[in-house]
DNA sequence: CAGGATCCTCATTGATACTG
DNA sequence: CAGTATCAATGAGGATCCTG
């Protein structure tokens, strides 16, 4: 058969951003940069996580952090004391993680002002 | 009335938070990032987009695209050829919005593997 | 205190068909 | 070609109640 060279199908960029939207979709999760964010300090235990970041719903704390445990984000340690304590910390993956993070998280402090004005721009023309 | 200090809300944090979330969000979108990748290394076409990412709805890409160009990331041009064509490019902004992106995709790719391998154990470990 | 189980609602996404 | 409009399905996210 004389087909030399397989078709390079187009699409060799939507793959590899395929894989890694993987990892993105991490960072674009309401509450996941908030907890990473929070955790950036010290460790935190349930509900103090819960108060400081106010209007999360336990179900959502509790879905976030094991799935930032599933990928090995964060560690979870449970003291058996009474009531029970659980605490939650940065694993070093995590705080890696978090640098990337925290440098978007500055760009986009440092251009809020100017996307908040494209968008009431584009409001106005729009409406 | 003697409350001589407003009760310091617990939650500064959040609130900075809640206002870069919404920038982030944009980031965790599952189509933003690829199509600011894509016209990263050149400005294309509505149909030309669609065709390199590949498994986005027309929709999808349309409505991509608006919140983009609200937003001040991207450029839409229209030139009233038959058939019409709209070419769409990343302003300034844009670009600046995708180096801390670009940041974030390398540190993805960096672990990924790490990353997935936690995701393995955790869920060997579950089931 | 930490979190599992349920139920419910609304936003996101896709598929399809039509238009300038 | 580059959209808009409509419809249907899926799932995220919140509220509530209950347990160890």
């Amino acid at each position: 058969m004389d087909m030399p060279a397989p078709p390079p199908p187009p699409h060799q960029i939507s793959d590899q951003c395929r894989k890694l939207s993987t990892v993105l979709s991490l960072v674009g999760d309401k509450w996941t940069v908030m907890i990473v964010m929070v955790l950036r300090d010290r460790p935190r235990r349930f509900n103090d996580i819960k108060r400081t970041i106010g209007g999360i719903s336990q179900q959502m704390l509790t879905r976030t952090l094991r799935a930032l445990e599933r990928d090995g984000m964060v560690s979870r340690t449970v003291y058996p004391t009474l009531p029970p304590q659980v605490e939650y910390a940065l694993t070093d993956l995590g705080r890696s993680m978090s640098e990337p993070v925290h440098a978007l998280g500055q760009w986009a402090g440092a251009h809020l002002d100017q996307i908040e004005g494209h968008r009431a721009d584009f409001d106005g023309r729009t409406a």
